[in-house]
This record gives structure tokens, C-alpha cells and sequence, in this order.
DNA sequence: CGGGTGCTTGACAGTAATCAACTTCAGTGG
DNA sequence: CCACTGAAGTTGATTACTGTCAAGCACCCG
């Protein structure tokens, strides 16, 4: 077996496990993969810009994209991250022909890219299998968008990171300990927060017990958290 | 013709108009409309709640529906303001089995209820028809909240203002003006403020020629707006 | 060892939430 | 028709939070 055809097997492996296609029928599977071809993003390569004509949407096979706005001035807000299974740009699929985004990748990225006019066909055509896995995908994203305008909305820098933290170790006992999967400067946009905001508040929690080296995090007493 | 059937022909009109539907063959549209019933609400009525079991998903016919998510404290935050054409809880339809949110009337409100099992049912035998419908206003609803980020994120709350009262005049010429759809309360809430920081950014904006009277608003030179 | 990048810390300013008092307005009933 | 009531909106004073700017630290890699 050589190099390519290895890469490749990974590649269908990624591809199977993404959110789109988790609960899709391997006929409407192949179709969809018809549909793809792949990319490799290197840190800050630009998927697309704000304003490009829509001709592909994404799913994140590997690494991280952070999809943002720019103000007037120049000035960039976070409104998604996606991570390994998660897509952007379908919003377009039924909707739009520009993007209204920027999408940069924010690590080595290994992305599937769709021609959403080869998608649109199949779409009209399958019988509904795709729409509805799209619909689903779309569900998904919407609800943690709207749930990231309640948190923004709701509650405070310290109160942000720490449900992240604690959405991180889900399931793990106290004390728990994890990797944060990226850059604090990419969480901080996540979460909304200047660099310097996300750096304060964990200075913050240090209080209750949690400890933060470079990008492993220790947390003493989840509950604790839970009460912040 | 009686009064009952002429209800029916103001509700059968309006639903015909909402986004979900406006793009519907006909055919779809009767599907659609089996799995429908009708409710009206009067202000503060509360369509559902946080945690419910999700039986039904809503489009607004007329009057507003507000979307919002409450702090452990009892705080409330508004996610999303519904009006005549919007869809809300559509985001469960191929994903989720409770609310998410708290759906409340903000105003005297006709509503066209769908059951969820219903709908699901037809998605699933109609060929795809449903769940394009369905997946375009997720779309919508998407790119609406994401913009609803952004916005949160990169401007203050005299930006916000401004960028809103840019919206509803567009296609007016200087000197623009127009009745506000719902109370003021509500558009603070709808664009993350609290009423008293929606009052002050009106009176900042009042030495930039925004006359307001009550719900009337006049607005001098809406190129001055856009430079805010 | 230099030099870049990412992160942290301090000082400060600006923005908006909160609380409280007051005004305006609409609707109600005498 | 007018006085009363409660809700909505405004204004002022204060506080809390977070963004910004600037300086310094830590780490990685050639």
C-alpha cells in the first residue's frame, strides 16, 4: 500500500466521521463524496473571504477554521470555530450565493470541499436523503449558535471560561485534566473575549483550583466551577 | 361567507407568506398544512418553555414572538425576536427532543402550530421537498444569528442602534421615517441591551438628526447613520 | 544565543449594567 | 370628562466589566 492510497483510506475514515455524513446512507455517502475534493491548510491560510462567491462549502477533516467578521476599522470578531466533523459555508447550500464570512484556518487543517452546485443537483434529486442530513447539520449549528448569543449575553468572561472548562471534561472525575485543543488567542476569540480577557479570567479561577500550564488545564473541584 | 371562514382565509393567507412556505409547490404546502393548528396569544403569553418536550414548532402569522434563555440567577437574555414569517423551534425538527429556549408572546400573536411528529413523518416520504423548505429557513435563521454575533461582538450599542434603524428605512430617501414594530423594551432586548441603554444611545443619536417620538422615528440624514 | 511568537500583567479608559427616582402615557372607572 | 393607576420609558449616579495600550516574560526553533 503506498503513501497516497493511505492518505486516502485516513482521508474516507475522516470524511465517514463528520457530522454531515454521521447518519447518512452509504449510497447518498458516495454520492456526497462525488461532490468533494480535499484540502490542506497551513496556520492562517484563507479558505474564503467575506463577500467571495459561494462555489464550495467545507467540512473540517482534521485542525481547526475560525470563521470571522471585520469591522470598518479592521478590527475581527470570532463567530465560529469548527473542529474535526464540523462544516461552514452550508449555510449556502439553500441560501445566498456570497460568503458572509471569513474563514481562515487556525492550525494545520485537512478540509473536504464541496462544489455546492454538484451538492444542489443531488439534492433535488435523491429523494431527500441529503436535504435532510443537511437539515440536521444545520440544526446543529444553529442551536450552538443561538446558545453562543445566550452565553454572550448572559454571562461574564469568568463565568464563559469556566463552562468551557467544564463542557471540556464532561464525564471526568474530579480532579480532571485536559489539553485545551487550541491557542488560548483562538479560544479567547471563541469565547468572544481579547487575548488579554481570557488570560485574567484564568488568572481568576487559579482561586478556585484551577491550574493552568501552558495549554494543560488541572481542575481541582469541578463543582466548584459549576458554581461560578 | 361567515366569520369563522373568513379567519380561515386571513390565516390560510398568511401562512402562505411565511418563509417556510414561500417557496413551496402547492403540494407540499397542503402536507404542511394538515400537520398544522392555530393558536392566538396575547402578550406574555408563554408559547413554551426551557426543557419542554418538543411536540411542536411554531411560525409566526402575526404580532412577535421572543426567543430567550434564562441565568441561574433568573436573569433574562433574548436570543431572537420573531415576526410575521419567521419559524422558531424548527431547529428540532431534525435534531433535539427538548426546547432549548423560552418562547414567549411579546404582543398579540396568531401562531401556526406544527406537529413535530407530523412534519417528521412527511420529511421523511415526500421525496425532499419538505426538508429543502425546511433546510432553506434553517439557513436563514443561521446566517441571521451568526450576523446577530458578529454584531454583538463588533459594535457598541450606539452602532447597533444605528445599523437597526438603517434596516428598517431601506429603499426610504432622507428624511426617512417609520412606526418601530414592537416596544422598545423588546428592541432592547432583540439587540442585547437593557432598555436604559437603549434610551441613551437614542438621545446620542438624536444630536445626529434621529427624531423620536414615541415609536415614530425620523431620521434627518441616514448617510450620517452609516458613518456612526 | 538571538529573535520571534504567544502569553501575561499592569494601568487606564470606555462601555454598558444596575439601581433609583422621575416623567409620560394609555387605559380604566368614577 | 377627568382623576387615578400601572406600565413603559427616561435620566442620573454609580459600579462592574472588559477592551486597549504598553511593557515584560516564557518558550521554541533555528
Amino acid at each position: 500500500m503506498n503513501r497516497t492510497l493511505l492518505l486516502n483510506e485516513r482521508k474516507k475514515t475522516l470524511f465517514v466521521e463528520t457530522k454531515l455524513t454521521a447518519a447518512m446512507d452509504m449510497a447518498t455517502m458516495n454520492r456526497l463524496m462525488e461532490c468533494a475534493t480535499f484540502a490542506n491548510c497551513y496556520p492562517r491560510d484563507v479558505v474564503f473571504r467575506e463577500g467571495d462567491p459561494a462555489t464550495h462549502f467545507y467540512s473540517v477533516l482534521s485542525g481547526y477554521v475560525r470563521l470571522f467578521r471585520q469591522s470598518s476599522e479592521g478590527r475581527e470578531a470570532d463567530i465560529r470555530v469548527c473542529g474535526p466533523g464540523d462544516s461552514f459555508g452550508d449555510d449556502l447550500i439553500f441560501a445566498g450565493d456570497t460568503y458572509e464570512y471569513h474563514a481562515q484556518a487556525a492550525d494545520k487543517a485537512m478540509l473536504a470541499r464541496y462544489d455546492l452546485n454538484k451538492v444542489r443537483n443531488i439534492a433535488e434529486t435523491d429523494g431527500g436523503m441529503l436535504a435532510r442530513a443537511i437539515a440536521s447539520s444545520l440544526s446543529g449549528e444553529l442551536q450552538e449558535t443561538l446558545e453562543c448569543v445566550a452565553n454572550d449575553r448572559l454571562n461574564t468572561a469568568v463565568q464563559r471560561v469556566a463552562y468551557y472548562l467544564l463542557e471540556q471534561c464532561e464525564g471526568q472525575d474530579a480532579p480532571a485534566s485536559f489539553r485545551l485543543a487550541f491557542q488560548k488567542s483562538l479560544l479567547a476569540g471563541k469565547l468572544g473575549l481579547a487575548p488579554e480577557a481570557l488570560s485574567r479570567a484564568f488568572a481568576t479561577l487559579k482561586d478556585l483550583g484551577v491550574q493552568v500550564h501552558g495549554r494543560i488545564i488541572e481542575i481541582e473541584d469541578i463543582d466548584a466551577l459549576k458554581r461560578v
